[in-house]
DNA sequence: TTGAAAGCGATACCAC
DNA sequence: GTGGTATCGCTTTCAA
């Protein structure tokens, strides 16, 4: 790899002068230096070392994103949001899993510091003040947060509590009068306030709820299976399932019909997140939508400010509708999708 | 941030002794100057500067990853595929999308050139000899694709005319005697292989099969609900219809169903990858088991021994599995999840 | 066992 | 306009 000396010495000029070019620095250069400058480059195949650069400049123009499983739809939307606008900017990425370790969280956090990270996104899973205020050490004031968490740093959000009260709004609406939550990890603040705004919600309309019908779980197909044939065997079973995520919603929208029961004329049920896929199932699944590409997008600007020193909102919300599709009607019409 | 100057300060012992209680390096140091340092280091928060030792080191410990898009779930599983197995050897990734755009992949090129990563790792999209010969340079040989690709580097891949054959085998077994096929863009190799496998096969078993019935499209759920709804304007629309993935199945079995018809019972329907939402689906649906998550991490394997000068084999080949569910059975019999 | 010093490949200040 | 050189934080001879 050829180095900045080399293409200084075929072109007969310093490095400094190199260096120039390469940046169209202000400094003027004369055209012709700068013609043999450009000729060198290329003839040498030159490509200037952002590591030696990084160091100089103190800057990597890379930022850290921390997430539960890139592998999880939620996420790797989030992250292209990320990514699309970290490019905009000019800044990679570098990414890290959790499956919501904490022993993973932490080790990423590191590697991000050691890695000279300008920011951190962190989304989904536990951060504990106790925990990881210590290694986030001062990198705390260049990282944002996607949801709510226990710290002090700026987050985007959205409002859990309120949005799963209008699922039950319009679930009240439709006559439904007992109702069931399948949930996520206690440790997920996003599933744990789904699941506040879901018994204030159904108290608001004195719909029928029981702890029998409240489950955590995981946040997949499989959960929502499992969770769902269990609520199903007893004979007073709901007659609407309320779920945190798509994900769940299918599984438990599965394990009905493999009853041999009907979606949502024996048992309606909703989902959260809007993945393309609601609009395929069958039957289409009642949602509420998350911008999560935009989520990330602003993540990233939000951080932007941060990294230059600009203060920001401490909370930013982003403002999310209620998707209305057959598995909560009553009877379901034929559907369009287009 | 501390430096490595600021714990030879406090320990009151030069750089390169703190240097060598970093590395745990072999050579020797005494008991108590070791400890003094591991204080120092502790009272100052120290964290080594990765940015610095990948210049001296010229490693960086960090490896590219190309893909058309993260967000895709068949995508995301392979990276995290490949992020696993990279954690495990302590090497970081660097994420670049192309959207199948040359420009974005002959642009993240550059940057991981510049960035010095170790090697880097392909998937998806088209890699044509011409474009991206020039601008990867020496990294070809610090190279590998998961997929075919039109280049001279190591690849991981799945026979997929054989197993598209293979399926074609399962469609004729049961009967089906006119076929359809809707693929992806003409510049992926991987559909390409697929819609020959899909007219090999169809023509062994002397199926009826029609251009009007071969598509190309995009991978995507609309896609396949478009591709599809065109195929069943046609009044001899084909028996069973053959997609290069499953959400192209996903988008085909519901526009068969939003026209009244029947999966398997008026049309059959096969996908591609296998993705858990498959078994969920209603019909649950016929597919290949890829086994991306394990193709990652091999192809991240596969670029370390690369790295490390061993020769490597030129093609790798995966076995995958023909997964058959309901979208294709004749009498479609209650299905069982777990 | 320990330390001094020469780089790694850039940037940018200061002379000329 | 151009060049010399200190510097970023670390590793690694080479001497002591």
């Amino acid at each position: 790899m050829a180095t900045i000396n080399d293409v200084a010495e075929k072109a007969r000029v310093s490095v400094a002068t190199v260096s120039r070019v390469i940046n169209n620095s202000d400094h003027k250069v004369n055209e012709n230096t700068r013609k043999r400058v450009l000729l060198a480059i290329k003839e040498l195949d030159y490509h200037p070392n952002a590591v030696a650069k990084s160091l100089q400049m103190r800057k990597t123009d890379t930022i850290g994103v921390i997430i539960p499983d890139i592998s999880n739809p939620y996420y790797a939307e989030i992250v292209r949001g990320v990514q699309d606008a970290a490019e905009e900017f000019g800044f990679s990425l570098i990414l890290q899993n959790t499956d919501r370790d904490l022993r993973k969280l932490t080790r990423g956090i590191s590697l991000f510091r050691e890695k000279n990270v300008e920011g951190i996104i962190f989304s989904g899973g536990i951060i504990e003040d106790k925990e990881v205020t210590p290694v986030l050490g001062a990198m705390q004031e260049k990282s944002v947060v996607i949801g709510r968490q226990r710290m002090d740093i700026p987050s985007i959000r959205i409002d859990n509590r309120a949005l799963t009260i209008r699922v039950v709004d319009h679930l009240a609406s439709l006559g439904y009068t007992s109702l069931g939550f399948i949930g996520g990890p206690a440790s997920s603040t996003t599933s744990e306030d789904r699941r506040c705004g879901f018994v204030e919600g159904a108290e608001s309309h004195s719909c029928r709820f029981d702890e029998r019908f409240i489950l955590p779980g995981e946040l997949s197909l499989e959960s929502g299976y499992a969770r769902t044939s269990r609520i199903l065997e007893y004979d007073d079973f709901p007659q609407a399932l309320v779920t945190v995520n798509d994900q769940i919603a299918f599984g438990a929208i599965k394990a009905i019909k493999d009853r041999g029961l009907r979606v949502p004329e024996d048992i309606a049920v909703t989902g959260f997140d809007n993945v393309p896929l609601t609009r395929y199932f069958d039957p289409t699944v009642t949602t509420v939508n998350i911008p999560r590409y935009e989520m990330g997008r602003r993540a990233l600007k939000l951080l932007l400010h941060r990294i230059r020193g600009s203060r920001v909102e401490e909370v930013t919300f982003f403002e999310c509708q209620l998707v209305v599709r057959n598995s909560t009607k009553l009877q379901a019409k034929p559907s369009k999708t287009k």
